[in-house]
DNA sequence: CAAAGCCTGTGAAACCATTCACATCGGCCT
DNA sequence: AGGCCGATGTGAATGGTTTCACAGGCTTTG
């Protein structure tokens, strides 16, 4: 079932434009879209490379497009004023984002940057929104993205306000296992950015991490986590304030 | 424009049947809404009245209904294992909650108390589910309410981290005078509610409100506090970490 | 109208995360 | 290989929040 190629994160395979569509494809968002609706979806749609670092967006700008990730990361951050800056999400290949100004028409709600080189999909409102409203099937799926993103972002808050930072860390570090589950429990990510989607510096992380390696319930690797005991992890989110000890 | 009758926090006023729908029909939700379709949707709702403090679903409960409230204050909020808890919203008369699990039949995200004695309208998932397949623009205008909501949840997660406690309490009341413009800068809520909605305890926020108190920015009553300068709250906020000093 | 109960107000001590200041390690580029 | 830069690792001091412990004040209820 998990036959697909692995995207490398640096992403610099060259891949035939069937190839590319078929990363959407196969994403659930997709999936079951009837073959003639996808094919109209994809004819309004711009391939663009770009390097990363690039900004994609930024927050505030008129939204005026969804934007797919054919290979590579986006990172969707925001920043304060004093240069602090939190991360959101990271959006990978076969997923989308924008979806937001996309569809109310409103402005950008966060940053967005190529957090890896990437290959993206752009596909503007004007063609977009009239598309939707004919297919009550994809409008549907909107729905259901949009419940999934208010499922995640409803998660943040709720694990922002009531844990402690050991409990974010662990349920941060569980929802990104989750996520790449099918590259096994390693996580690419690194302490900077960790820090950053916790709302933690780097050093409280890079503490508490270490607490729990020599504990055995991760390894840390360089740019990597590996979550060698979910179910410690799980226990100590599950059991609130509280550091495992 | 704002002829509607006040609704009474403690909603004990009896209406007429028409007189509640009409809470909801006003509401811009439902607005422009083609009548029959308004009144079929009311067809599907049961009407029910609940004390102050009844439960009315828990986080985790299977989802299967909307909910729109006809009057009194509904608190959406969650709870962790030791105790601590968190507000993620009220919803008011006119307005509608619920939509998540309604939408993608999973299960609730948070739990709902009647934070007042309230009117409900309670629809069933069985039958509103083809009932919105078969009304784009209804499709389209919950499209348009996840939006608004993931705007309401991404603002708070970008507060939470971002912010420290007088910026978070800043955004938080300029958020609330916000919502609740037509009745005039006060906002009717207590201090213990301000601290579950921005994550700090209850002690901290008191003295916070009552240095502001004394600078002249907000005045506090028993159960509200009014916003006297919203400019020099909204400058906290773009300042970034500082105490407005 | 008096008691009870929630809401507000306030200070002192304890605690946890941040800040700051380095040292080390690993990769990548030339 | 050498050098540079980003990522990791750690300790001590600082500071903002929480905790805890009360005292009034306003409202509701019997």
């Amino acid at each position: 079932m998990t036959g697909a190629p692995p995207i490398e994160r640096t992403a610099g395979v060259p891949l035939f434009s069937n190839n590319k569509l078929s990363v959407l494809r196969k994403h659930p968002y997709f999936a079951d879209l009837e073959p003639e609706a996808f094919d109209q979806l994809c004819r309004y749609a711009k391939h663009i490379t770009l390097k990363r670092g690039t900004t994609i967006f930024s927050k505030g700008d008129p939204g005026t497009s969804l934007i797919a990730v054919i290979s590579g990361t986006v990172k969707i951050s925001i920043s304060s004023p004093d240069g602090r800056n939190a991360i959101l999400n990271l959006i990978e290949a076969g997923e989308i984002f924008g979806e937001i100004a996309l569809l109310d028409g409103l402005s950008r709600t966060a940053d967005a940057t190529a957090n890896t080189n990437c290959e993206l999909f752009v596909i503007d409102r004007r063609e977009f929104i009239p598309f939707v409203r004919s297919q009550p099937t994809l409008a549907m799926k909107f729905i259901e993205l949009l419940c999934a993103r208010l499922r995640w972002t409803s998660d943040q808050v709720e694990q922002v306000i009531l844990q402690d930072l050991p409990g974010r860390l662990a349920s941060a570090l569980l929802r990104l296992s989750d996520k790449h589950k099918p590259q096994g429990r390693t996580i690419s990510i690194t302490q900077q950015e960790i820090s950053e989607m916790v709302g933690m510096t780097r050093e409280s992380i890079n503490k508490q991490l270490r607490a729990w390696a020599t504990r055995g319930w991760v390894r840390l690797e360089h740019g990597a986590i590996v979550v060698l005991k979910p179910e410690s992890l799980q226990a100590l989110v599950d059991a609130g304030a509280d550091d495992g000890e």
